[in-house]
DNA sequence: ATATATATTTTGACTAATCAAAATCATAGG
DNA sequence: CCTATGATTTTGATTAGTCAAAATATATAT
């Protein structure tokens, strides 16, 4: 059976997998997203193609094999069903579900993760709007794309938030820049780096070129 | 931070004080129900020692400290409201929820773990009958013994089932012998080793002396 | 193309948790 | 009081996961 540890390399490994669609993740960006150093990482890397989960490449990166992915698509479809959980079911606050999911993920068994499954109602996408692989692990793609990549007096449904910043989180959430938002971009200035939105009702929301970049957004048709 | 090693050699050493009100648990019995060879209970007994945990008694035995104790009751805490939750929520089977738990109570924290005992009404019993520790650790002990110390035309209430064996809990199940249920004992032979029980239904259970010590129950006024 | 900066790997060391097997202690009988 | 039996401890070894710092390879920029 897989460690932890080993499932946590898996799931890292995927997810920056998808997020930037390369095929073979560099050690340097595995070793930040893990929190470990560059040589721990290497490490890492020898004994996770010896027990068949990755294929190292020396000095470019490392891929997923198909039992790899396999079992770190599973560990994405535990932790966005537990964070459906905790947020559905237990009212835990938005910002800090990432954290408890991250350790619940390990411990829950297939079992009680389809029971899960049965009593949250099939969910298809997680609180921060990101789909949930099914029990295949098959992931439904989305089209969305960061909210600086939109044009002014465009619609826009927002779909997630990349960032898992603590801080962002909350203003995100404070600004109503929640997934199913609807908002029209109203102004785009690129020579001041910022992005202004407005709701149908009229709130308003500043953002900077940073921190749009983190927001994912659906074109959507008003 | 205690590991998950930690948490469960602590939480063990505190059922086996509760259950054989003994101050000192020997080391032969921390290495059996931790399924460890006894040279490794004894390691851990000095590391253990060492990080304020427990009192360590060379050649004798094993005590919590106030600090360990108040981490292995919180380890019951988490146990029994999790077992309680796969039951009640999860409508998992009686018999495959120890297991479950065992993993999950490592992961949940403090802060789910009161969501969680909100949502679930804030019981004070666990699926088995056993009494579920208060936040601050109390335990509330009962009066109950086993349905082989009661005599015959006795009323009693169920109040747990000591016995984890899978095959004996779906037994007991089947014949309802669950916490909560009422009986009265019928017959009671010494010498043919064997008790006989009645719901006010009619419904009757027949048990071995052997079984009768696993079934804890508390005397009922009819 | 050569030097400099950056990314990656190697090396040596450490901790937690475990086992097998040898050594030691304790005690209950004779 | 001595010995056999059983419990406990010691010893030496292993695996997973980690770090710091030195060594090496690669890429970049003039």
């Amino acid at each position: 059976m897989a460690t932890p540890t080993v499932e946590n390399y898996l799931k890292e490994i995927l997810v920056i997998t998808l997020e930037e669609e390369i095929s073979k993740v560099p050690m340097g960006q595995v070793a930040k997203v893990l929190g470990v150093t560059p040589g721990t990482a290497t490490s890492m890397a020898k004994s996770l193609e010896r027990d068949g989960w990755i294929k190292y490449f020396p000095r470019v990166g490392v891929s997923l094999t198909r039992n790899g992915r396999k079992l770190a698509m599973s560990m994405l479809r535990r932790h966005r069903l537990l964070e459906t959980f905790l947020v559905e079911t237990l009212g835990l606050d938005w910002s800090e579900i990432h954290a408890e999911a991250e350790e619940l993920e390990h411990a829950i068994s297939e079992k009680v993760l389809e029971k899960l499954d049965d009593f949250l109602g099939r969910p298809r996408f997680d609180p921060h709007g990101d789909p949930i692989p099914s029990r295949g692990g098959v992931i439904q793609q989305m089209a969305s794309k960061p909210l600086s990549d939109f044009s002014k007096d465009a619609n826009v449904r927002i779909e997630s938030i990349v960032d898992q910043d603590k801080e962002f989180l909350r203003f995100a959430r404070k600004s109503n820049l929640v997934p199913g938002q609807l908002f029209k971009i109203i102004g785009k200035e690129d020579c001041a780096d910022a992005i202004t939105l407005k709701t149908s009702k009229g709130k308003m929301v500043n953002l900077g070129f940073r921190s749009a970049e983190k927001v994912l957004a659906l074109p959507y048709e008003s």
